[in-house]
DNA sequence: AAAAGACTTCAAGAATCTGTCAAGAAACCG
DNA sequence: CGGTTTCTTGACAGATTCTTGAAGTCTTTT
């Protein structure tokens, strides 16, 4: 069968959960398996899954944060399954990036439905993880910054910048664009913070640009916001 | 604020699960309402609404089949609620092309969360409106103008004089709605204001055109405005 | 053909926006 | 708690853009 190329990845710490949707799924689509949060992270990298089907109750690490440190780089649908029954549990998950929530016990036709409406949706197009260009690479999935092959230090708000750039990556962002996406829609339109961005802008360069005051990379486009060259 | 802009069909034929729903998500959203499939489908059409809530025990039609028709020229995401909890209705549902499942009764604050899913989703792929004629090429999605291949550098107010006309390409555009839509409705009717104009679109002339003095994508309609030759 | 009106071009000062440095405050980590 | 990193803020120089005036060109009208 040529389904069998869809490839699903499920995450969850209790193998014999882990063996039965790999039977339940198996059939159709090719098993992937992560016990933990590190795991399912990497995974999702090497493994290249169409869908991923997690668990909240990870040992390492909290299954929404999981699904926030996915979504900085891919938009690979996820499925959350959890015995929380809360309400502020399914918020929590869905709006940190799931595009699903099911609650244990579940059955297995419901879930084999929604993988399938999680797959008819992915058929759109998906912003590249990786920018590279000249000298400078910028891996959002491993989080990895390098200029020359050395990996370059930033600072947390600076990556933000960064990503936010690469995964729009060609087209500019408006100040209030990027002010919004680091500190919270609450705080723009302020000069404040435009001179904050502004002061970052110039760090990332003198981290990124092999000649900051002639700006390779990070282009500014005056009076609307910047822009990663892609040519 | 214009996110209200965004508008929710909700299709139920109990008149106070529409208004609790019309209380709950009328702050943030504006929303419509059908009692029936017959006008649920109709009103998808002419309401034009950005995510469907969708019951299935309708008097006239059953939700699956609304569901059916709706896929049949729409990908409005549609989020199913419905008191049945069984997993065969769950399933025929889903694979109608309904987006997601709720069981009654369930919370406000869930459902608001799958909204929110729903509309992150389909504001991803945005139609991206571009201009090409000969060696010009106009990209608004992108705020990027290309001649010949080679970046063009506009100015703020050069770049929304080009995207008037982009937008309105082939149309005439008076002095006094080019005026009106830069430097607001409060400056127009002023011959400072025109003379501004004349300046700037001299200037972008002189970055766009081959021939300043023979304009071949900005024509000059004179006594009236300017117009951005398509042919 | 001259005149009037409309449009275009050029140039320079004013206003605004942007980049950089540096130092104190705050947050983080062991 | 001490040390380090990061964030925030202010000041200032530099660059870009906006605005305005004057002069030149074109078109239409008389």
């Amino acid at each position: 069968m040529a389904e069998t190329l869809i490839r699903i990845l499920v995450v969850d710490d209790e193998r014999p959960i882990r063996r039965f949707l790999n039977a339940s799924l198996g059939g159709q689509y090719t098993v992937l398996e992560a016990a933990t949060g590190e795991e399912a992270l990497s995974m999702a990298v090497s493994g290249r899954p169409d869908v991923i089907i997690l668990d909240l109750g990870l040992p390492d690490m909290d299954g929404v944060e999981v699904t926030r440190r996915l979504r900085e780089w891919t938009q690979i649908p996820i499925i959350v399954v959890s015995v929380r029954d809360q309400e502020e549990n399914k918020i929590a998950a869905l709006d940190a990036g799931a595009d699903d929530y099911l609650t244990k016990p579940f059955g297995v036709g419901e879930l084999t439905a929604r993988v399938r409406v999680a797959l008819r949706r992915s058929a759109a197009p998906e912003a590249e993880p990786v920018f590279q260009k000249d000298d400078l690479l910028v891996d959002l999935a491993k989080r990895n910054v390098l200029k020359q092959g050395q990996a370059v230090n930033l600072t947390p708000t600076e990556y933000d910048i960064l990503r936010m750039l690469v995964q729009h990556a060609g087209k500019v962002l408006t100040h209030e664009q990027l002010i919004r996406s680091i500190w919270g829609s609450a705080s723009a339109g302020d000069e404040e913070d435009s001179h904050l961005l502004r002061v970052n802008v110039s760090n990332l360069r003198r981290k990124l640009e092999p000649d900051p005051s002639r700006p390779h990379f990070i282009v500014t486009e005056p009076g609307v916001g910047y822009r990663l060259k892609t040519t």
